[in-house]
DNA sequence: ATTATGTCTACTAATATGGTAGACTATTCA
DNA sequence: TGAATAGTCTACCATATTAGTAGACATAAT
């Protein structure tokens, strides 16, 4: 899996409005201020988002964008997915799991493969939009639980 | 990280000189005959696993490719950096330790992705092509060990 | 010398990436 | 009702990456 520009301005953007859940629409053009971003080019994005039913859409004056579901309830996994597609490293899921059955020479291999792809699901499948958003403090001691690294150390 | 089909081509050669390992110089003909690669490709994908250290040629008449080194010492890790790029899903491990400690707003995010880069550098610097080469066995019982496995599964 | 092999440089076609431009449509508010 | 505001949609565009191919050249074996 590889994240992308693109991907990357996607969950920036939906962490702006993670931030502001449940505080009516947000324009395009003040989520790309904020986060700096190119605003046509944030347009088709959202657009994206939107057709994967991550936000809506308020249109006309007053317009603007909100998430669709809680931000614990829309993760990383389906953001990468939707925008920069499977998070396998070769092919995705099922075309790996097909390799596997299939290629004998190369089922280790493409095993491999497999686990990686699993190890990636397993953390961006558990950290949602309300683990990452939010300019909140410094490392330090565990104020505040970090979905992601908890996962990554037990 | 994504693996391309030039990462490919270049594990399954890889694993050739593996299954092949203090046999002689293999021709680069035989290696596409017998994975059936694009002959003219796999020689530039040879070049550069040779100016990576990983292999050795032999010019003229009689001449080819072997290891430069035993099968279980060339990690999986090695070889996707080498003509894939890092490992990491977004920039490289430096830069998103560099992402993270200079963007506050993002320290979150970037750390989901580094931990995502942790996951798979773990798996994939602890399988070596001794691991993955040579055509054995169904899954069924632990005939043989399956390093991969053990660490995604530890 | 001839043949077999790797080396090197240059090209190419197709696709992906990271955008921009502008007309169009829907909504608010005076 | 008609500006003004904001999302929608289609069409472009430049550049980089991917996945190769072609051919001349260098080196070694026989």
């Amino acid at each position: 899996m590889k994240v992308s520009q693109k991907g990357l301005y996607a969950l920036q953007a939906l962490m702006v409005l993670a931030g502001r859940y449940r505080q009516g629409a947000i324009r395009i053009r003040d989520i790309a201020y904020e986060e700096n971003l190119p605003e046509k080019f944030l347009e088709l994005i959202l657009l994206e988002l939107k057709n994967a039913r991550m936000v809506e859409s308020v249109r006309g004056a007053k317009g603007g964008y909100h998430l669709k579901r809680p931000p614990n309830q829309i993760f990383l996994s389906e953001v990468i997915r939707t925008v920069d597609g499977p998070l396998a490293p070769f092919a995705d899921g099922a075309g790996l799991q097909e390799l596997i059955d299939s290629d004998k020479a190369h089922r280790r291999l493409y095993s491999v493969f497999m686990d990686v792809r699993n190890a990636a699901a397993h953390i961006l499948e558990n950290t949602s939009l309300a683990d990452i958003a939010g300019d909140v403090s410094p490392p330090e001691a565990n104020k505040k639980k970090h979905r992601s690294r908890q996962i990554a150390e037990h």
